[in-house]
DNA sequence: CTAGACATGTAAGGAGTTACATGATTGC
DNA sequence: GCAATCATGTAACTCCTTACATGTCTAG
């Protein structure tokens, strides 16, 4: 149970082919960023504890032998098909705009409005990369089994991140929409 | 610094009126759940250090005796403002579900069916939670100064929800379009 | 009289980030 | 030579959830 969903985060990556820890950080926080992430602080002491477990072992790869390369075993396989059938944990979210904008009347439109214009310029660039990545993967990974799934998963964070890119334009107007901070509200 | 996000979140909610530890998680697990959660085992102690810092204090409320209700400071608010005037952290996501879909191909589609198909139900679940706030939200608040910003908060839910409602749809369709599990893949 | 909601809290632990420490290699 | 990237790890800390412990009040 310890080490719980990183385990199976990079199980599912070195099924792939062949990783180092520091390119399962560079996945994740390049491919992955959208709905995953895992810091170094977590990467290597599972890794270490993944291959005492025999779930991963060193690997050789021609392209640089510097780094520590780990595959999966099929003890790991194994593992990461028990917890592919297991229900998903429900989808977290944690958003800090959505909370500011909660007490909204309690700050001025100015400072709303640049908090969403923020959001809105994020989820622009989200979306180019996601484009990005996309193009890669037909041209790289076209054949590959895996891609209609690896598609579906860029579909996903295509269609969030033009929600929110919708939400940002409709928050922008409402926020613009309130009276202006110029009149000194007398509140306390 | 510490009880960092939660003691904002909880500075929020007493300032719309004077709450209880209970109550303020009741509106966390019911109002705010598309995008923030708070526990017993961080509300009340936050509520604690709150309180030393007058940053909350109890209040009287006539509605219920029993309950420690505690409303917002002008220190407290202060403190609130500042938070809000600071850029919000950027929005966390941790989607189980898309992991597991990142690897399915080692997966049966009939198990990843069954994932999506639950997911789906969960959005359609969220939706209708979500009309019937907005709805109650016009009848209590119309008039209330934060209302547009509660039904800005609305919306993102409505609009999230929906893109995943449409992902949910998609995905079903390219899952079933796989090639099924009666013919045993021989892989190993 | 009992199940469920209301109510408050603590303890333990798991999860995750950040900062630090270190060093090799590559490109400019 | 210097900066950036590649590379591995640890320690401290924050954050958050879960399980436990306890008790009241209300509706059936």
């Amino acid at each position: 149970m310890s080490r719980s969903r990183t385990q199976f985060a990079i199980l599912a990556l070195v099924r792939i082919q062949p990783m180092s820890g520091y390119e399962i950080r560079e996945f994740c926080r390049t491919r992955l960023r959208h709905f995953w992430n895992e810091s170094f602080g977590q990467i290597y002491p599972t890794l270490t504890q993944l291959a005492a477990d025999g779930l991963v072992r060193p690997a050789e790869r021609a392209d640089n032998p510097r780094a520590t390369y780990y595959e999966l075993t099929e003890p790991g396989r194994a593992s990461l098909r028990e917890w592919l059938a297991r229900a998903a944990s429900p989808r977290m979210v944690r958003d800090e705009l959505l909370l500011k904008l909660f007490c909204g009347d309690e700050a001025t439109p100015a400072v709303l409005l640049e908090h969403v214009t923020v959001a809105r310029q994020q989820a622009q660039a989200e979306l180019d990369s996601l484009s990005e990545a996309s193009r890669e993967l037909e041209m790289y990974a076209h054949d590959h089994p895996d891609n209609p799934y690896w598609q579906l998963m860029l579909r996903a964070g295509r269609l969030g991140f033009e929600a929110r890119l919708q939400w940002c334009a409709e928050a922008e107007a409402v926020i613009a929409a309130r009276p202006g901070p110029d009149k000194e509200t007398t509140r306390g």
